[in-house]
This record gives structure tokens, C-alpha cells and sequence, in this order.
DNA sequence: CTATGTGCAAACTATTTGCCGTCTG
DNA sequence: CAGACGGCAAATAGTTTGCACATAG
């Protein structure tokens, strides 16, 4: 068992993801996070988000051909929006996840860890656009 | 608009990706296709796949850091389970889904077209093996 | 015939890794 | 003061794209 160290770039990293209070991209956090240590590196971000993901502090939300989103754990169950438009994510707070969550793992069989719940389309303003 | 043609490339990833009944990666498909088109390209299978998912041929999976899946489209909501330790994605049908995302969308006031319901963690194989 | 589709190779993007010096505990 | 961590740059993997020729309709 590895022994973590608490380091000033690892407590700026979750600081500005906890105080932005929704997902972010890793090179968001970097461009934030610059401000207050000038030279860190994008992989320490990359590290340091994937360390606090594996000790169940992150969420990571992933859509393909996007980066990676990350979020401060906070909700017991919620999901997300995705428009294809704009590009946005929005959360969805949706407990009823829970449950079926819960039955899904019972029924398979399955020691479930993480589960994602994600609706692709066009949010009320990109669809109003009449966008194709 | 543009008009599409039938090619045999096109025919036989569709046919392959038929007969398997399940989800496949480019590559995997790849693999396949190159013993009835010797000289077929990993490109083309790529094209391919993504037109039939725009067509609504096609469903994708995806799951970070991992090789897209593609599958037929057949239920009418279905979600996946990933195991971490194989590897291995397996399909669940899960009907309240729809009734879910209707919700959702009603309330959020967006404009739905894909849904995904991932649940990533142990397979029963993989979680009696007591893995870590 | 003509413009869509293909094969090839190169490009791209997000992310990861190796190396080696730094700094936490 | 050992070994976890960080910065840098290079590597990686999956996927996409530009180009010139092939071919479906």
C-alpha cells in the first residue's frame, strides 16, 4: 500500500474542482490552476485527478471524442445531458438510478462500482435554433 | 444532401456486425472483414461504422479509455455493464429506462436522441476471484 | 460519366509514461 | 532521508483526414 503525500498541487487541483461545484476538463483545471502555481504541468493534473477518482473523491464523465470531464463526488445518483450542439454537459439529479441500479446488479450478478447514466441531443437552446 | 452509395465494404461490415449479435470494436470488425476484402482499410471500417451510426443502423458504446464498441441497433433500450478486470461489456435490458429518459427530457427540456446506462465495476466471475 | 467511396499514410488529440531532480512526512 | 511526487518531453492509442484513384448508380 502506497503511502500519499499531500501536496500544494494536489490540494489547489481539488480545491478549484470543489469550489467550481460542476465538471470540469483536465485542461480546464490547468489553465485555472496555473494562476496560483505557475509552472505545474498538465500531467500532474492528469495524475492528480485520476488519484482522487480511484479514492472516490472525482467522478469522471466521459462522452466519446470529448475530454474527459471531472467532478467533485456529490450527489448519490445523478446523470447527464449532452448536447451535441454546443458541446455542453448539464447534471440531472435522478434518483430513481438508484434502484434500478441496485436491481440491475442483483439480477446479473455484477459488483457494480460506478454507474453513468448519460442522454445525447440538443439542449432547450440549441434545439430551439432548429440546428441539425 | 448527399447520396450514398451500396459498396461491398459497407455491405459486409454491416452483415458481419449482424451475425455477431453483439457489441464489436472497429478493430474486431476489421479482423473479420479483411478475410472476404483482403486489402480493406482500418479507415474505411471506421467510415463506416459511423455512417451506419448516423443512419440509426448503429449504436455506440463507449467507456474511457477504452476502443469504441458498435452494435446493431435492437432493443429499445438497453444498458451495459463493464467489467474493469476482463474487459468484458455484457448487455442488460432494462425496460424503465425509456420511461426515465422521457421524464427526464420533459423536465429538462431537451431534446433526447441517444441514452446510455453504463455500470462499470466486477463481473460475477471477475468479483469471485476476489480481485482487487 | 460524376461525385461518392476507398486505401494508404500521415495527422491529430487526449492522455500516459520515463526519467530525474524535488520536497513531503 | 526514503521514496512519493512533479516537471518536462516523448510516447501512445484510438480515431480522423487529405489525397488520388476506383467504382456505384
Amino acid at each position: 500500500m502506497v503511502r500519499r503525500r499531500l501536496t500544494r498541487q494536489k490540494r489547489a487541483i481539488f480545491e478549484i474542482l470543489k469550489k467550481t461545484n460542476t465538471h470540469m476538463t483536465a485542461d480546464e483545471v490547468f489553465g485555472i490552476v496555473k494562476n496560483s502555481i505557475k509552472n505545474i504541468s498538465l500531467a500532474t493534473v492528469y495524475r492528480n485527478l485520476e488519484l482522487m477518482t480511484e479514492n472516490g473523491l472525482c467522478d469522471e464523465v466521459y462522452v466519446a471524442g470529448r475530454p474527459k470531464w471531472f467532478e467533485v463526488k456529490k450527489y448519490a445518483s445523478h446523470g447527464h445531458l449532452f448536447c451535441r450542439k454546443c458541446l455542453k454537459l448539464e447534471d440531472v439529479i435522478e434518483c430513481s438510478f438508484c434502484f434500478t441500479k441496485n436491481r440491475i446488479e442483483k439480477e446479473m450478478n455484477f459488483k457494480g462500482e460506478e454507474f453513468k447514466f448519460l442522454i445525447i441531443g440538443l439542449c432547450k437552446r440549441c434545439y430551439g435554433k432548429r440546428v441539425t
